[in-house]
DNA sequence: TTGAAAGCGCTAACAG
DNA sequence: CTGTTAGCGCTTTCAA
């Protein structure tokens, strides 16, 4: 106990409990040398049964915790991997936030959160993530990669996995955004409805630009004419646009359009951030939704099940969970080519699109009827 | 440029670009010692000041990054701080994140972030802490501290700061439940509510089990009799209880309490999110908020200000930089005494609580003109 | 002011 | 199977 760290001059120091135990203490008082003792934490295989037995007990007595950094300074791995992910957007990343967490738990994987609030602070975590053993991996979301880290991060060989963004010289794994509003729109378009407007975020953020373009296509495989007034979206800016504001003003805008309101039935809202904002806007008009606009929107954010939107739903935690194990592939396979994984969201209907309606009305007489059999 | 690490055997190995400059190469391209190096990098006073341009020089030439690890490891400081903090709960902890990783950020240090998504995982995270220099110090937040880490982490002397919780033995960052329940139900009395419920979450927990006491205060305080009726809670639980679920269930509760719902004119709603829910349940139910009953809540997360809560605001993004500050001041001086800071909630005023009612409808009608005036 | 040398605690050959 | 040795890259005395 009174363990005394080798090569250390006995002058003033005390070592207080057990803080400081070294390997050296450990082969010391199991009579053997650091590198049985090294092999033993490490679970190396030839180790006699015996020795290890002795050495495991004087670990357990000594209450040994191994130095993280001097592992890694010695071991030129670092366990320890980065989430550089936005926290001013929509709650999307809390979820696969969630996902990353949990699987870096299981793996026993350090998670560095870099956590942006401000666009300006992107630089700084990549710069920092660029420091020589600092991280063995990058995971990078929801944010344009700036074009001037790429050769950055490939002359050193830092691994990287975007997700929620795209990059061809990297690793990505993404949502099939386009895809996925086609079904969102088609599914509209099978509840019997012709006019069908877009509600949008700012369209220079990628998945708003692929959002629209499935509309579009959705609406031209069924023959129905496209209609710039149709169109609405979030002005330019930094950010996605995907806010409750933009949804409150669009939906105002739209309806405002007098005689364009009046042919409209359905909405295809590109994110359910916006669609809560339709929402308020539409019960502030007095508007009725699903009744005199069915909705269907993109994400499937935890407010989306209590604001029972029609949605499509990204599967955020897998992907939070997939990354990591993606960034861990190329940590071991460094040069392999740019892997691109994409989910495809899910339609998940609940009242703001009208599909339930009997199915609804049909389901509360039944709620009532068991409720007055207790 | 071919910077070949010292004392590495020239065999199969080829060191790429920028990857792997140490100060020893900095010290040979220099012509200095690595003494000298390392003082300019840690400026040390003691450097000629020509000897540090040489040398700033050829760091720059060379774009030298320092390997963290190896500092650390030399330096016996980790430079890293670990924030132990429920996902599961509600979106406090987002706003206090958004403070910690923002103050973090500007004092350079490294934040491991630990995700709690179920209770079974505090333990393991707080073992992991508890490594000798993984860390130079932990944040806990919201959640009760294990009795059983309270002697290793004093063992250790492992620097901890306590935030929304607490405990007598370490430092804690605190918000002032009971005072702010307190304001919260007095403000109900005085815009002339008597019958006021409270909606409260799991009485087991810290939070709920203090702002029921200020709401008990408060009446007391002004001669309005206790009445149990009135008080309701969600049921125990492993979690705090304040989910919308709850509220949209005890609003419903409340209001199926014939003889009492009649009297009832207001209530105070121990948590944002549950007052979320009874919002929702009232509009089931064909209650008017405010008028049929007024509310106040707690917390003011961002959602509040959407659903327009009457609500007392927590500084959660101060306190999360506080956490940070207390904890590196905790750092510095291990041994003074615990420290416990606590904030007063503010009362902001919304919709939900009728005061503004007057206030509200005038500032509407000027909307109106100002639009008009367009 | 500076260079040399001795660690920090651990891993990973290399002999035996 | 095991002890020894030489680093990992940096900090920090200690002389000079």
């Amino acid at each position: 106990m009174e363990a005394v760290p080798p090569g250390i001059s006995l002058t003033s120091t005390i070592v207080v409990s057990s803080m400081g135990v070294t390997i050296y203490d450990l082969a010391r008082e199991a009579g053997v040398g650091i590198g049985t003792v090294s092999r033993c934490l490490n679970n190396h295989p030839s180790v006699a049964p015996e020795t290890r037995q002795k050495v495991l007990a004087v670990i357990k007595r000594l209450n040994y915790q191994p130095h993280a950094y001097a592992h890694r300074l010695a071991s030129r791995k670092t366990n320890t991997i980065s989430a550089i992910i936005p926290f001013f957007t929509n709650y999307f990343f809390l979820e696969v936030l969630k996902g990353v967490q949990d699987r870096a738990l299981e793996l026993g994987i350090d998670l560095i959160l870099s956590g942006v609030n401000d666009p300006s602070q992107v630089e700084y975590y990549l710069r920092r993530s660029l420091l020589r053993g600092h991280v063995d991996g990058v995971m990078f979301f929801s944010m344009n990669f700036p074009e001037s880290f790429v050769s950055k991060f490939q002359e050193i060989a830092l691994p990287l996995v975007l997700v929620d963004t795209h990059h061809n010289k990297f690793d990505s794994i993404t949502v099939k955004n386009r895809e996925g509003a086609k079904i969102a729109v088609e599914h509209l378009i099978h509840l019997g409805h012709r006019s069908i407007a877009i509600i949008n975020g700012n369209l220079q953020a990628r998945p708003a630009g692929e959002r629209l373009a499935g509309y579009r296509e959705a609406l031209e495989d069924h023959d129905i004419p496209l209609r710039d007034e149709w169109m609405l979206s979030s002005g330019a800016g930094k950010l996605d646009g995907f806010t409750r504001e933009a949804g409150r003003t669009l939906i105002r805008e739209l309806i405002s359009r007098r005689r364009i309101s009046d042919t409209i039935t359905a909405a295809f809202v590109a994110s359910d951030v916006q669609a809560i904002g339709v929402l308020e806007g539409a019960r502030e008009l007095g508007i009725r939704i699903p009744d005199d606009i069915a909705i269907v929107s993109f994400d499937d954010i935890e407010l989306a099940q209590h604001a029972r939107l029609t949605t499509m739903r990204q599967p955020m935690y897998q992907m939070g969970r997939l990354a990591v194990e993606q960034l861990l592939d190329r940590i071991k396979e460094r040069d392999a080519a740019p892997r691109i994984t994409s989910f495809l969201p899910e339609l998940v209907i609940r009242s703001t699109c009208g599909a339930l309606r009997d199915g609804e009305a049909a389901a509360r007489i039944r709620r009532k009827k068991e409720l007055q059999a207790i």
